[in-house]
DNA sequence: CGAATTCTTGTAATCGATTACATCTACCGT
DNA sequence: ACGGTAGATGTAATCGATTACAAGAATTCG
């Protein structure tokens, strides 16, 4: 053992068992276990010997040993895309808390949507090393990245939705909705040319908020104009937000706001266009999307449309943790969806 | 098993252990493992007839039995502050792509400045779940953290240094010299009256800076002032930044240069005094330290510090992949101090 | 051709816990 | 006083792999 600055106590080298502890206590290993796992079920005297003989042995039990036989690592996967991309950060706060709490281990993974990396994962949840996965992604996970995971390790899903299955608990937010609740505001302000800047059309909530745009400019009646969609986004970044601004440069009838499927997204595109004057939100109004860390410490502080993340991530490791509780899927799998909340601050004005 | 979409096999329920694949190959156990693990020391026919085997039933080794026996889990621990500071976001994904390359999986922890969220580690640790420890993280460690962690887990340190100790490698800058860089660099641009926002005052990097400012400021003769030094950081956050600009405010004598310990600091600085019309650069200079995601991207661009994270991160990951494939620390610890590299963008003006 | 060496494989112990079952003691009511 | 029951503890099987050791088969070499 390695004591910063204390003297060297005289330790075997060889690390102290169930069995040591036993011996020490003049009990049997299962005595030790049970004073562990079940105290009300051992005489106090006995309790007591056995929890000086742990104290003074410096015991804790082999996760390996007690896995293997429990048939419980008490660890769960979190499966994150793992761009860069700080969205993901207070989900995995949120997440690292209520597993802890709950006596559970994170072990993370990042899939950056690649198909060895997904088998990789496959196997670890095969191997028996986590009791339950919770998939953070953007991606509508592909078929092979389910195939043969034991019915045994419950599955969750968080801001994505695997349409049409029962077997996963989905946790995500009204993309479309609150995409056209985003664009009805701006409207509301006196916007009537409006314009968006999709995702990645590859992902499902981008899709889902560019139908959210489309939804709210129909049903007021304004024409869906296709050059104020600025479709090319590579992801839900600067870069994108950067290449949507040449579409607006290059267009004569400029519109007076802009949606933005992300606050990324809208936070690189105002950037490239106060670099060539244009005034936000003077000349421009922009709204995005998700209230990420540095939406609101922009210059204009950005509006937008919340994502309660860190609640979402508390919910989705409260029923894993419940789900992973109950023996043989004892508990239904549940479909939660939160409402968003338009943030307003300084990015938007009113028109007349 | 779950196969999406496809029927279900006729597979048992029961797990497929290795017995299961020694009896369909007819052969033993033992002769399976070795198949695995040293393919080349069995017959070919053999070999083939074994991984036929696996592939019929989808054997998948036991990660908690393989670790009981072998005495290795294939994981590493890493050790988080967990704040919500993406700073630390590329660090995670470099660790994670090494560490996964490395066939080591990455269980990470949150030790929010909580002794006992210490303590729950140092058994995780002690419980023997994982190969090596990697504690990234701005405090020094407290030595509760690492009593009793057995000599036979390698432990790293990146970005803090504990003073004295040759049984950790470590991984950091020299906080203190590129810090007087800066400074020496707003010097260079003609500034005279230079003012630095610390971090807080119980983190080692944060008065490393503050000594480097120190250095730098004394080295060309100037008045050491400390009302130019507004203290009362509580992180490296923006809320710190914002909290310094009331400093500013109450100056009289107003610096023409600001050196702040971070960037989320400069950022939400810069932010306070753009709010209160200040015109940066034109009228106030800002240097941050770091170079993180955001810093490129605010308006004005900010001049900063870099760390090279990603680089950090890689190069903490190999030593630590040595040294827990190396039994019994055969690979000595190393201390490795990279450079850090002055990023000139927009926030910073020269003044004559 | 026989002994030595090398390959290949099997047998069984082992890692360190948990837990079903058995045993023993003490206490209870009638 | 005696059978019954509850409570406390021990014995030993078990989880699913790895691996030391042994043994048999094949090859090499003088």
């Amino acid at each position: 053992m390695r004591t910063l600055g204390t003297p060297e106590p005289e330790t075997a080298p060889r690390t102290v068992t169930i069995q040591d502890v036993a011996r020490r206590a003049g009990v049997s290993t299962a005595t030790v276990s049970r004073a562990i796992a079940l105290p009300e079920r051992v005489a106090a005297a006995t309790r007591e010997a056995v929890f000086s003989a742990i104290r003074e042995t410096g015991y804790t039990p082999n996760a390996a040993a007690r896995s293997l036989r429990a048939k419980s690592t008490k660890m769960v996967l979190v499966l994150l895309p793992g761009i860069g991309n700080s969205f993901f950060t207070p989900v995995l706060n949120a997440l690292e808390e209520v597993f802890t709490e709950g006596g559970y281990g994170v072990l993370i993974g990042y899939t950056r949507q690649s198909r060895s990396r997904e088998t990789h994962y496959a196997r670890v949840i095969r191997a028996g090393q986590v009791d339950g996965v919770l998939v953070v992604t953007g991606n509508v996970p592909r078929d092979e990245e389910f195939v043969s995971v034991p019915d045994t390790v419950p599955v969750s899903l968080m801001f994505s939705e695997v349409p049409g299955t029962a077997q996963f608990s989905v946790f995500d937010v009204d993309n479309r909705g609150a995409s056209a609740d985003a664009v009805r505001y701006l409207i509301s302000q006196g916007h009537r040319r409006i314009a968006h800047i999709p995702g990645a059309e590859s992902g499902l909530e981008a899709r889902e908020r560019l139908g959210g745009y489309c939804d709210a400019i129909r049903e007021v009646g304004f024409p869906l104009d296709e050059s104020l969609i600025w479709r090319g986004a590579s992801n839900f970044d600067f870069a994108s937000g950067e290449r949507a601004a040449k579409d607006f440069f290059a267009l004569d009838d400029k519109p007076t706001a802009v949606f933005a499927a992300a606050d990324e997204i809208a936070l690189g595109f105002m950037r490239a266009l106060k670099n060539r004057g244009v005034g936000i939100p003077s000349d421009v109004s922009v709204i995005g999307f998700d209230d990420t860390e540095y939406a609101v410490h922009y210059d204009p502080a950005l509006t937008t449309m919340r994502q309660p993340r860190n609640e979402m991530g508390r919910l989705a490791a409260q029923d894993l943790l419940r789900r992973m509780a109950a023996r043989d899927g004892g508990i239904p799998t549940s479909k939660v969806r939160l409402p968003c909340e338009l943030v307003v601050r300084e990015s938007v004005r009113a028109v007349e």
